[in-house]
DNA sequence: ATTGTAATTGCAAATCTTTGCATATTATAC
DNA sequence: GTATAATATGCAAAGATTTGCAATTACAAT
């Protein structure tokens, strides 16, 4: 029989990681349950699910983008370009800033994973 | 006779260029002065450009990612995800922001090119 | 149930990008 | 200038992602 859905493998994936995961990554634990699947169909639906909104896709620095399932409770990401370090920022903050600039603009703003990236303080002392 | 510096030929093409260009279409430019140059001369040295700051890379919705020069007075932008519609922003609001979150943090910001996605106001119409 | 339509998938091929390694270039030290 | 080390480049191969197309599946209408 065939996948039913492959879109739900890929949500019950992205469910059980606390980590951002790149597409390949994706892919491969899509396969330990379904076999035969093939990458390109994977590919084509985390764009669909980006597409819709229920997943996001961000440049976190690393070798290629990265995917994350959207909840009700958003966050945000400062990441040091140096050694990797990651900070979370919860949404407040954030959709204030995001708030002002749709307030300024008409634009409904949809960016749902804001990633900046900066030098943590300790890789600013190691200069 | 080799190519002095491929680095000094991607600046020229970013520089005869108003948008921002894909690797593969930076590639093809550079090809028309150095005809004999590598794919993976070119992408290496786009990734040397953006770790050292001279050049910006960022998802703008596209296929791939793009790149662009890093000037004295950045900028950043709102694309619509329906049709594609860009805003510049200039670096005002967008450095208070940041300088907000360098404080807040200690990291030092070295986003330069911030790329917000949205619906602008033509397309929340056609809805 | 049958039909028709739109969306999803697999497969193969094409395309784009990265990587390993040898060579060539550039910079630094003596 | 010569030797030494560090960086940049080309080439070939591998790897990742996208695309075209035909077949399958899901969904709605009859
Ligand atoms: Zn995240
Ligand atoms: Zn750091
Ligand atoms: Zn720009
Ligand atoms: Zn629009």
């Amino acid at each position: 029989m065939r996948s039913s859905s492959i879109t739900n493998t890929i949500f019950k994936v992205l469910e059980g990681q606390e980590d951002h995961l790149t597409a390949k990554e994706i892919y491969e634990k899509v396969k330990v349950t379904l076999s035969a699947v093939d990458p390109s169909t994977v590919y084509r639906s985390l764009e669909r699910m980006v597409h819709q909104g229920q997943v996001s896709v961000s440049d976190m620095g690393g070798p290629a983008v990265v995917y994350e399932r959207v909840t009700r409770d958003p966050h945000h990401h400062l990441v040091c370009e140096k050694c990797g370090k990651k900070l979370t920022f919860k949404d407040g903050q954030i959709s204030d800033f995001l708030g002002q600039v749709q307030k300024e603009t008409g634009f409904q703003i949809t960016t749902n994973h804001l990633v900046l990236f900066g030098v943590c303080p300790d890789c600013q002392k190691k200069n």
